[in-house]
DNA sequence: CATGAATGAGTTTTCATTCAT
DNA sequence: GATGAATGAAAACTCATTCAT
């Protein structure tokens, strides 16, 4: 169930490749992960397809070849975004759901969603944008068990909530949460941009999921 | 304010060209709206870029030159498909606005948006995913003008509200709007797929949002 | 059992893509057997890989991004090469082993396999000098069997003689088989450039073959 | 005649390389040679062409650019297995045909050349499968001269039975060599893989070689 | 001796678009 | 309207080789 990372294996040439084949995570280094960072960066701006690698290399200083010295592919940088914002994700939320009742629970999943916005605003970007194409590939299978298993932590926070008498019985809890991971995410597109700090939004956010537009 | 079609304008070799000049509104033909069909559901499935004109005319059972007798350019296909999408939205919100209070506006429009969502499937999909490529060619310029046209809309209905002492006066309208198209939009990623029919979407989420998650 | 041609399947993109799925051979054209056989010729006398698409396609006269409107990929085009040439020598093989009596059948699939010598030059040149590297590709698993079947054949009319005492007993059918099938193949390497004519060669190979090098 | 390892000459870019001038055979080492056989088993199991220096490296726990502290290029490394297998043959042949009738030694020279198939058989694996393309470098020209020499040795063996009664006046003696030649080393494929022993493939092929398929 | 990073020239492949027939 | 063939520009990727540390 560990969401290991993809980087580095289904090498094209099925024939005898080997190519670090072992541990499983790529060789991290700081050239590396400054590579990972220039990427997202772009690929966030311009969307995966549209990014080529030239100009991710262009970024860094270097020629577009040099970059296959640490990645294997255009599509093994993008793996490593993304699995990286799962894996982070993942953890957070786990460590979030063990402590306090249904209103705290809920209230932290609200709170690590959004801040995930800015520490991992390419790969939600990313998510958002380029998810249909992605999950055509194979080798991003992984992600979709990956967002099973955060939408099943959420579901479980909201059914707590409701056997508590906290949360209104006739809301369907995948759809609640669906409807609220959309919501918090969708901002990646203009949150940033326009000049909403992620504290006001986040309380405006929980205002109106948790007490509705109308006034009581 | 008239969002007419960009078909046929703006080709990126402007030297010889002269094919259907002058803004003149796209010939419309049965065969070519149906190729507008089949395209747009392949631009939903895959994407924009991801699509090529070859699949497009695979679909119709043509060879991929054929296409450009019938389109400029594989632009002009998801312009079509976009341009008809604003036109039919910002009709039916500016006749949604003229009748009845503040509540009744707010909720036709909110209906409205999921009432797209079927019959518009293909558009709202290419926008989710697609805008920020589309966004950066000239030629769709105009669509960033009908969105602003439609938040016009929708902030004069919220500000109505909240001056009627209806609506919470808390509340940002740029901010809400946003909040509120964006959570019902982004579900055509899913609420067709997994079974959900619109009725019931629709009531879910109008109470929600109106009502909060909380029990009062 | 049938060798069919793979040339068209195995797209890389695995997500949607389609094209050309149904039949099973490519749609073949005068153009496109041109082309096929322009390569071979280059195949042959440089190897698969030395040969580049850019060498076939000045060769034909066109940009190396036009052979792929004919074909999916390099690999597809000596895909069509190899599966021609073990289609042909298996229905010839069939069609001799029925006739005769174990010395005429032999007699047969030695002629045989000399007469595609010329007609097939390029595809056994392929196999004698490239056959290592493209076994390694899922995509030529097929020659395998192919190759299997025809070695089958052999042995069954090599053991048809032997049963009739008319072959030593002591000689093991797959290994004379194997001495015999490519100590004909690999004078495709000299055969041709050195001025030898097939009809001789056949001869003399049947000749020592059968009767020994020594006098009896 | 003596057939000095090319290794070190011939760079491409003459220009500014000094690296270990005039053709002084290459600085031997333990280390040295591991690698070269390193290399060599994957030059035969994979082909010249398609074995990377990022193979040999990995094969030698070290990195590719470690490899050219030994190696002035990847070709100088063929280099060096192909002429070492020609010296080897070279000095064996000679010794053979300096000793006994014709029968004696054209039985010598056929046991020579299955004796290499094991020690040798990547290099023989390589003159088989790369042979078409190395032989286009100017580097391996002394290569062409080996084979002639040994060619000769041959062709004096098979005259002398000839001469002497022994062996059939019609074979074409150059024709004869190349057919036993290449009958023998095209078993480099199949030899070893398919647990036949040395022994018994050198009985076999000189039985069938000298005394023919037919029961006399 | 080895590493780690890079070069540079090449390779295969992609695909929207054009156009004579 | 459609075909079939091609263009052309750019894409991702490959890999032997170099070299400062």
């Amino acid at each position: 169930m560990t969401t290991t990372t993809n980087s580095g294996r289904a090498r094209s040439r099925e024939g005898g490749g080997r190519r670090r084949a072992r541990g499983a995570a790529a060789p991290a280094s700081e050239r590396r992960d400054h590579l990972v960072r220039l990427a997202a960066e772009l690929f966030a701006k311009k969307g995966f397809q549209a990014t080529t690698v030239r100009e991710i290399a262009d970024e860094a200083g270097i020629l577009s070849g040099s970059l296959y010295h640490h990645f294997d592919s255009k599509e093994s940088i993008v793996d490593e975004i993304l699995s990286n914002f799962y894996t982070e994700l993942k953890a957070a939320n786990r460590a979030a759901i063990e402590q306090g009742g249904p209103d705290e629970a809920l209230g932290a999943l609200v709170r690590i969603a959004f801040g995930t916005l800015e520490p991992h605003r390419a790969a939600i970007t990313v998510l958002q944008n380029d998810w249909n194409y992605l999950k055509g590939l194979d080798r991003f299978a992984y992600l979709i068990k990956a967002e099973e298993d955060v939408e099943e932590m959420w579901i479980t926070a909201i059914r707590s909530g409701q056997d508590a008498g906290l949360f209104r019985a006739d809301l369907e809890p995948r759809l609640t949460y669906r409807m609220i991971r959309d919501t918090i995410w969708v901002t990646v597109r203009w949150f940033h941009t326009d000049g909403f700090d992620t504290e006001a939004l986040t309380a405006h956010y929980l205002n109106v999921l948790l007490d509705g537009i109308h006034i009581h």
